[in-house]
DNA sequence: CGCTTAATTGAACATACTCAAAATTTGTGG
DNA sequence: CCACAAATTTTGAGTATGTTCAATTAAGCG
């Protein structure tokens, strides 16, 4: 299956999604933002952005899904967050004026836009609304990161992954069976993205399924009993 | 000692401090927000707003040591980041338009401005520069809460311990005599923010005081060895 | 001073990690 | 479309790190 890029319509302004960040961009603005817009087919497990280089520009998720992470001293990967369809990705940077301090990868083949720094940020400064909506984003991000700091540090394994599995559901929603969460994760992901080791995640995952919380179908992971996984987290 | 109100300038034109936040702000703007400011004194351990709680207002330093912490299911505390002179408090919630998701609380007696909702609102929705202040100061807590997230995931107790001893180090910087930490928490307020048990810190900290990388002086820290510490982290 | 809070030390223990090896799945080129 | 290589998943066993719990000492502070 080859890339088809004329998926992606050359103005924002023809988008189908609505994102919430640009909701707030007049149609003439829209366009602005696109005049030097860039249409890019990532595959599944390329890497759209390094941590450490400078970010020259903003990406925004047209179709697929990509995680965010940063890599321990010994090599070992944490998934900071994930992202979908319409969202941005790469803000923090741009907008610190800093180098990436994560990485960005396709978690599965993803058509992605890119928008000229230049662009954005001349829209920006003479924009409120975008930047109220930048902050709004931004201030999301920090309470989620803050959450999860408070839960790596303070959760049991077990815990972390039922509180990871139900954030999966909440980002991804469920596929049209209602109960299979809408997103593939390797195993290694899951446990990355939860700060738990491989061997734990899947230990863990057996013992939910045991326990018929939750269902697995190879990667698919599907939640039985939604409840059970909520109430495990708040006492 | 009673507080004296009085050191606090009744219009943020007037104030010393200069903050990294308002320093954008014409001195028009600045008595404009200074209207309803309200100068509060804060006792060492009292609480200036509490997770759950909504904000009415946007909270700034004037002089004293702030932490924002989160509790856990168990009760047990996890402190996000501290805060001190001419900083501001609360403005993740404000931003964000939701309740409180931290608790803020005085480590020193301190002077705390509140600036009313509404004035700041006022001036950020017509201050562009404000606005892109409020970005910068909320894109820099992410990256610090995300690396702090990374740390604890990945570190060892001795690791984090001096991560945390360098970034109080970075923050608050030395007293006079040009190693003494200037910031007095106790064991536990220490494990909390490193995520470690007040146990696991002092036995950490006796090690590093024994190994000559610190010396400690009941609550006072001294480094004596900087590099250590930070080459400790980077491999 | 007396009383509460904080710091310290010790010992037992548990959780989750490491390492290793086998089974299974996935991807790819012929 | 099959076969083989590579990657991923799974299971087991041993272990280390840091926790918990308990008891003692020291420090603050009314």
């Amino acid at each position: 299956m080859k890339p088809d890029l004329s998926k992606i319509p050359l103005s924002c302004q023809d988008c189908t999604n609505n994102s919430s960040t640009f909701s707030c961009l007049s149609s003439e603005e829209k366009d602005e933002l696109s005049v030097d817009k860039g249409n890019n087919f990532y595959k599944k497990g390329q890497t759209i952005f390094y941590e450490g280089n400078h970010p020259h520009g903003l990406y925004c998720i047209h179709s697929g899904k990509v995680k965010i992470s940063k890599l321990g001293e010994e090599g070992k990967e944490q998934i900071l967050r994930l992202a979908g369809k319409a969202e941005t990705l790469g803000y923090r940077a741009l907008l610190g004026n800093e180098p990436y301090k994560a990485t960005a990868t396709a978690l599965e083949d993803s058509y992605v836009c890119y928008l000229s720094k230049r662009q954005f940020f001349e829209l920006i400064t003479k924009n409120n609304n975008l930047c109220l909506n930048m902050i709004h984003t931004l201030a999301d991000d920090l309470r989620d990161s803050e959450q999860k700091l408070l839960d790596i540090s303070q959760l049991t394994a077990k815990e972390r992954i039922s509180s990871a599995l139900l954030i999966l559901k909440d980002k991804f929603g469920y596929q049209e069976d209602g109960k299979t969460i809408d997103v593939k994760l390797t195993r290694r992901e899951l446990g990355e993205f939860s700060g738990v080791t491989t061997e734990t995640t899947i230990r863990t995952l057996s013992e939910l399924n045991k326990e018929n919380v939750i269902e697995l179908k190879g990667k698919e992971i599907q939640i039985l009993d939604e409840k059970n996984l909520t109430h495990r987290l708040h006492h």
